[in-house]
DNA sequence: TTGCTCCTCACGTCACGTGAGGTGGC
DNA sequence: TTGCTCCTCACGTCACGTGAGGTGGC
């Protein structure tokens, strides 16, 4: 048995494990009931649980998934319909990923979705790269800005 | 004469300069008019010069500024608010830079200014940073992504 | 004079913030 | 029963987008 089915099998048998109320879940994952709400509304999550009164309740993985988004919101500036598009090929790859070893997907049709999602990640990369190098770019001059200040405050 | 000195002389005897009208300034800043006219609004920016008719004309400053703008946005997340602090600031510092020789100020003040200057910047830094940071390990655990991606395509 | 660009309202949008008023759960 | 939390509208906000209707400049 590899690793990945492994730790697929673990997920598959976890324990009902417990769920958390919106102000709690929001607590956590550093955001406001409202945004769980409204990422909700747009389909970006689907808290695992409700109470029979109708109230949401969140697992470990809806708040990880929040807190994915919020990467991508605030480290690239995604907006939520662009991080849509992006999460749904994430939760594309992973049921590939569990599926891996039943056959449920046709070999062929299994690997033309896993290049294409490899693209996709892989189109994220550069546009992370290019973000990366820009902070870069910033950083130095801002450094520059604060030598010349420096110089100003020494001299003399 | 220093080196800023002469800079400084050299932009205070700069000629005229072709002005933009608000389209051709847009275009190059890479923004809509809309966005010009907005951060004229909020007092970001403010034209260097305009037609008899009222229409708005801007030097090539003006653009740098913008752009200045934009990269507070863009890249730190920063909002229109945070923004004109920093902007402000900035300019502080460009007056005092200007104003070296010239005493204009007292030495006392233009230091404690200087200094204040200096920590308002080097807050920037840290910011960005943590943001450099920030999106460094982002990029890792996107690579691990790709990488098993990669595996699932590779293997058998 | 004819286009094109500029102007100022002013309403729309995205990603929520912020109450209003009412029900659920320990 | 009393608080506290949750629920669903629904209007407000920020940083503009997008016409509407009118004037300026080559």
């Amino acid at each position: 048995v590899s690793k990945a089915a492994a730790a697929a099998v673990a997920v598959a048998e976890a324990p009902p494990a417990k769920l958390l109320a919106i102000g709690e879940a929001a607590r956590c994952a550093g955001v406001s009931e409202r945004a769980l709400r409204y990422y909700q509304e747009l389909g970006l999550i689907t808290p695992s649980g409700c109470s029979p009164g109708g109230a949401r309740r969140y697992s470990e993985a809806d708040l990880e998934r929040v807190a994915r988004i919020r990467e991508f919101q605030t480290l690239l500036g995604l907006n939520l319909d662009e991080i849509a598009v992006v999460l749904h090929n994430e939760d594309r790859m992973a049921e590939i990923r569990a599926a891996y070893h039943s056959q449920e997907v046709g070999g062929q049709e299994r690997r033309a979705l896993l290049v294409e999602g490899l693209a996709l990640q892989e189109e994220l990369r550069s546009t992370v790269m290019a973000k990366r190098n820009a902070l870069d770019g910033f950083l130095a001059d801002l450094n520059t800005r604060i030598g010349r200040i420096r110089d100003l405050i020494t001299e003399e």
